[in-house]
DNA sequence: TATAATAACTTTACATTGTCAAGATTGGAG
DNA sequence: CTCCAATCTTGACAATGTAAAGTTATTATA
């Protein structure tokens, strides 16, 4: 009958409405049926694209995951040396979950506990931006000619890698901090050396 | 009728019963209903006890980092120095939260624990382990008699408290990087210096 | 091109949940 | 003992996730 039947394109619309909502009025505010009232179709519309609520989720995660990556890239692409470039990803990674602290909440909630059991072999190539942290990494070893084993590679690389996200992770879970000034922390070298 | 109309102590027991439910099922599966079913009470309940849902999750959040400061103070109490004893801490809370996931999701999963991260500031809103770091960091400074402004103060504890906070991000997130021999990595001293 | 299959969507239904209101029960202060 | 306030129950309601069955449009196929 009508010819807005069929959405077109529901499941990004679907993604794209979910994020507007987390972004106003955070992620307990994310229901399935208000994502679906957002795109004007009826609440179970979803289901034909997503397997239940924890899939759109995830999806969403990827969207925003995507957006994450193109800024840390930018970084890279910005900087001088491999080494200014891990300096500048970890700014990068702060800043952008300093500008959008409900993301940071969001992406880094286990939502559903036994969703994960199935895949129990996963490894660190399943988080993006760490992926591109170490090929950032091992670059800049190889440029400064650093020899180190395995194990000194992976303790360094865990140490800047929490550096990052502990910082972006207290920046974004401990409320308003207005006595801290992040972007002028921000604007020295020390801090994520 | 019954002796048991009253509970006696109810209040205490939704939150034993809430902190049992997270740890056997995660978050997801508290529910108000659930929790007051536990204790054998109508579902009802609580809200002689609890503005609302969120008034117990935030009970049983101090419980836990009641929890977590007990064992952040064990581990002052067996450090030589004040210097052994950051890192010290470091490690526990690590290992706190490596022994117990679903708490760091649990508690920092919103935005109530406000940690001011001002050296000469203190509340009561503070965020009680990061308290005590601050504490300890400022006796080592004394200790060690290391003249430092108040800038580079702040900067070094939040490298301190990010490193330790970020560990236990990335160890209880989900599948972020769980290729790592965590208790092994937390054995060197090398991690959280 | 006609028709069958399939994907996309709606409607209806139901269980779970948070919360409120009104009432029942009980311990304790006076 | 009496009354009050704290504690707990019952009943109700709206929001939500999700399943089932039916409807419509698109696509494939013959």
């Amino acid at each position: 009958m009508s010819d807005t039947y069929h959405h077109g394109n529901l499941r990004e619309a679907l993604i794209e409405a979910g994020i507007r909502i987390i972004n106003e009025s955070g992620e307990n505010a994310l229901s399935l049926r208000k994502v679906a009232a957002a795109c004007e179709v009826s609440h179970a519309a979803p289901y034909a694209h997503f397997k239940d609520k924890n899939e759109l989720i995830e999806a969403i995660k990827m969207s925003v995951t995507e957006q994450l990556m193109c800024e840390l890239e930018d970084a890279i692409k910005s900087a001088a040396n491999s080494e200014s470039a891990i300096v500048g990803m970890g700014k990068k990674y702060v800043s952008f979950f300093l500008k959008n602290p409900d993301y940071f909440k969001f992406l880094f909630r286990r939502q559903n506990i036994t969703a994960h059991l199935k895949t129990d072999e996963k490894t660190d190539d399943d988080y993006p931006p760490f992926v591109l942290l170490k090929k950032t990494y091992l670059k800049y070893l190889k440029e400064n000619r650093i020899e180190k084993n395995k194990k000194e590679q992976e303790v360094e690389l865990l140490k800047i890698w929490a550096s990052a996200h502990g910082l972006a992770a207290i920046a974004c879970m401990s409320g308003v901090i207005p006595s801290f000034d992040w972007d002028e922390m921000l604007e020295g070298d020390d801090l994520l050396r």
